[in-house]
DNA sequence: CGCCTGGTTGACTAATGTCAAATTGGGTGG
DNA sequence: CCACCCAATTTGACATTAGTCAACCAGGCG
């Protein structure tokens, strides 16, 4: 018997979306991700002028946004599909940054470069804007700049997370704050599945987590043995929530 | 014989600044921090509606500006000295979220709690503004509102490096990172001394760092050994910038 | 069927954390 | 000005944990 697992595709529907081309003009009216994404800010005037700024682009897995050293000319604003975001080391490692999900919103920068790599882990749709062009589109609406000011709060709020991941003690205790980071990432998706999806590789979650990949899964094997988590294909079942969470703090 | 070691009175000139109340309506205009801070993006017009919104409050060291449980009725533009951000643990360990220096702007927060407690580790002036009425101030000013997401997009900028710094292998390279992190920071603010103060206590840098004060202590003692750095009262003095920056980065 | 990638496991090593003691330095009061 | 005290820092010995290197296993695809 053959038994059906959550997928990406489930999750983030592909396949419910149809392809919509830059003429119609609706498109952004019926974007899945629009309330998770900064362009909730929008009345439908507004909506309207944007959509003629972007353009609907699509990625395969492992395909790159933009790269790090990358003049940064476009930004993104995701629909679906999940992005590993990552900077390159002078001595070779890699350091993933964070991932992105529908809704995030990529390409702000410092500087006229990217801050750091992005490319796709599950097949991606985005919409992609000069960087030119929505900063003129955005710079006298304040309920847009109210927006974009809310997304970096937030993501300032998952990085400093992030940062106290980091410099936690234990393996465990990062893996366990991983699994419930990402499974609090994806309800607000409005996603919350009894299965956890990891579409990302071990070495991703080693990158992000600043461990080597043999301790990431000597970890999950060992959380599994607690009866923790329960591995199944292409993500974890969380078993004892209460005890991942007790783990995650203590 | 008496050395003069550089000194935080020095670096951010505490007695430089008269001590001027809230009736003075040239406060904001001659502010030692304005061009670092929020208010650099305010017309003349602006800054004086601004400064009457706000009441510049002074805090000794040790004493705290707003904790991580409290209501987040208060936001704060810092003008002079060094205080510490951080968040505690429910296992007791301290996580120091970050330092922060004249410019930085403080309180905002996704929801309606602080996200972290701030102390001030030197004295302390700040700008002090009701949460509500700075949000009002800023809500429907483009140029303010850009401003803020300018900000927020270096306190990211800033969190990743941290995070990048948190990752990495070892505690030399953490504590050349952190140096070199903390003299560029000090360098934005137009001082680029010699002697690089350190005003925290190990402490506060082991927390910063995700290590343990006798790691710190001994990595410090180690880069001595090198003739990377020397130890100076209240700080230290870069002796090799380069090995320092190529530890840092290997 | 066998290769290739991704994942797991094992044995050993190196690094950091832990616990405890010694040392330094600044500040206070005599 | 000096003696003392307390807090901060440094140092040492040892334990624990994650990293390293290497072998093995499993599934997908030509």
């Amino acid at each position: 018997m053959r038994v059906k697992y959550p997928s990406w595709n489930s999750l983030m529907p592909q396949s419910a979306l149809p392809r919509l081309s830059g003429d119609c003009p609706r498109r952004c009216l019926h974007c899945w991700a629009r309330a998770l994404s900064l362009c909730a800010a929008l009345g439908s005037v507004e909506l309207h002028d944007l959509e003629k700024l972007g353009k609907e682009t699509r990625f395969a897995p492992k395909e790159s946004l933009f790269s790090e050293d990358e003049n940064a000319s476009k930004v993104y604003s995701l629909t679906q599909g999940v992005a590993r975001l990552y900077r390159l080391l002078p001595d070779g490692r890699r350091h993933i940054v964070g991932f992105a999900l529908p809704g995030d919103f990529l390409g702000t920068t410092l500087s006229d470069r990217y801050s750091f790599s992005a490319d796709a882990i599950t097949p991606i749709v985005a919409c992609r804007f000069s960087k030119e062009g929505f900063s003129r589109f955005a710079e006298d609406k304040p309920n847009m700049l109210r927006r974009m000011n809310e997304f970096e709060v937030r993501e300032l709020h998952l990085a400093r997370n992030q940062m106290l991941l980091l410099s936690s003690r234990s393996a465990e205790q990062k893996v366990a704050l991983f699994l419930i980071g990402w499974r609090d990432r994806l309800a607000r998706l409005g996603e919350e599945p009894k299965t956890l999806p990891l579409p990302m590789k071990r070495r991703d979650i080693a990158d992000f987590l600043g461990l080597t990949i043999e301790t990431v899964s000597r970890t999950f094997t060992q959380l599994e043995r607690e009866k923790v988590i329960i591995n199944v294909p292409k993500g974890f079942r969380l078993l004892n929530l209460a005890r991942a969470e007790a783990l995650a703090w203590t």
